[in-house]
DNA sequence: GATAAATTTCACAAAATTGTCGCAGAGTCA
DNA sequence: TGACTCTGCGACAATTTTGTGAAATTTATC
């Protein structure tokens, strides 16, 4: 899962700068270098985090998060701020307006990866799974393990993501497009025939007391999870 | 088993309120009125959780967390600040420094309960500090030794860190993120596969009478510590 | 401030997983 | 039954993920 980061930095150096680094640790970064660049490439695929300079021409920084925050759409991306050092109640305004966090100019790559990966884990809560069970066999989600009457199950990943959306969607047909959306997740492209050969994969892991059953074709139609 | 929790406040009367309410609930309070009272009082048993006022004289608050996140012995105790109802950024300075919770002033005693018994049940499930024993494997986080079957094994500090993290929450699956943040602490920024490296060096420790197979790869996930 | 120890990064090897074929066999319908 | 479509299966090359040794860097210690 790649994740977007917008940088929003008027400094063509420092801009640059994030960029790369962003693009060094696997995120997709976009830049841009003033408010109405920003809302342009805001849309499509929204960012899942912005760094934003405060000091942009015109105090448009401080107008930019606050449209941003106000925005149905955009509401919940976090925000990382980027001030010089001396600004410093420009902290206290950047929370009033709603950002996660602020970074100081200068700062090492090293802080600012720091600071990334802290608002998101910040932001997104971890769920707790309980575990599954449907006729002796059980897949638990905390340990990532899947049993049939206590004796442990080998599979891929794919068989694994695949299982589990079955059991927490079971007595329910699903076409081969909507498994991928589901399971693959969505902007992949692969055949709708790998699916049939995932399917097959997971039936030869749960085969051994006979859980293979509960994986139904529907001939035409697609998959289906079922106990009876 | 009465958990003892330090209380550090230069306020007499709201000091003496906190500690009032602790006893009251069953946990052993103790109160320190400044920074070196709290260091001193630190010690001997170590208490289970620290409630810090972040507005001591001098801002020595932050300089007490900073100090007790990066100590070995204390990196673990639960922190929750109080706050001043106005000092919005303290959230923010103090989630850096690695507080696990706050709690801004004013605020009920119920309120202060509820986030106490939060904290806790966040933080650890499982006994404080224990030696803890799987399969001939011991660990004693007071001695500060491992031992197989009464051998002794060597590895480093953060080999140590990584197998009393796996100990005390075996049977799930841990991103090598979640690795991260758990053994290495929220405030540094090193790539994920460094995390493989010390799982490494882990198993090679531990390996002698195969207890290297306890420490299972879950490929595309991450890593988990499980004796089946 | 020099030296040693520990940690992190890097590069490559090894291993596991993935997507895609072709073909066989099963199901469907006239 | 025969023609047709759809699904199951084994194989395999490409890709991804993990293991490992060693170099580079950081941190601790005297």
């Amino acid at each position: 899962m790649s994740r977007k980061i917008l940088i929003v930095e008027d400094e063509a150096a420092i801009r640059e700068m994030l960029s790369f680094v962003m693009e060094q640790h696997g995120y997709q970064a976009v830049e841009a270098n003033d408010y109405h660049q920003a809302l342009e490439k805001i849309t499509d695929p929204l960012p899942d985090m912005i760094l934003l300079d405060w000091m942009l021409p015109g105090g448009t920084g401080v107008q930019l998060a606050k449209k941003l925050k106000s925005d149905d759409f955009t509401r919940n991306i976090p925000i990382i701020m980027l001030t010089a050092r001396s600004e410093e109640d420009d902290k206290i305004r950047g929370l009033e307006v709603g950002a996660d966090d602020y970074l100081t100019k200068p700062f090492s790559p090293k802080e600012l990866m720091a600071r990334i990966r802290a608002v998101f884990r910040r932001v997104t809560p971890t769920a707790l799974d309980e575990p599954i069970e449907i006729e002796g066999l059980r897949l638990d989600p905390v340990s990532h393990r899947v049993t049939a009457f206590d004796e442990r199950l080998d599979m891929g990943p794919t068989e694994f993501k695949l299982l589990h959306f079955f059991m927490t969607h079971p007595e329910r047909v699903y076409s081969r497009e909507q498994l991928l959306d589901h399971v693959w997740g969505t902007n992949v492209y692969v055949e709708d025939r790998t699916v049939d050969v995932h399917i097959r994969r997971l039936r030869q892991a749960i085969a051994a007391h006979s859980h293979d059953r509960l994986v139904q074709t529907v001939r035409g139609v697609g998959y289906r999870f079922s106990a009876r």
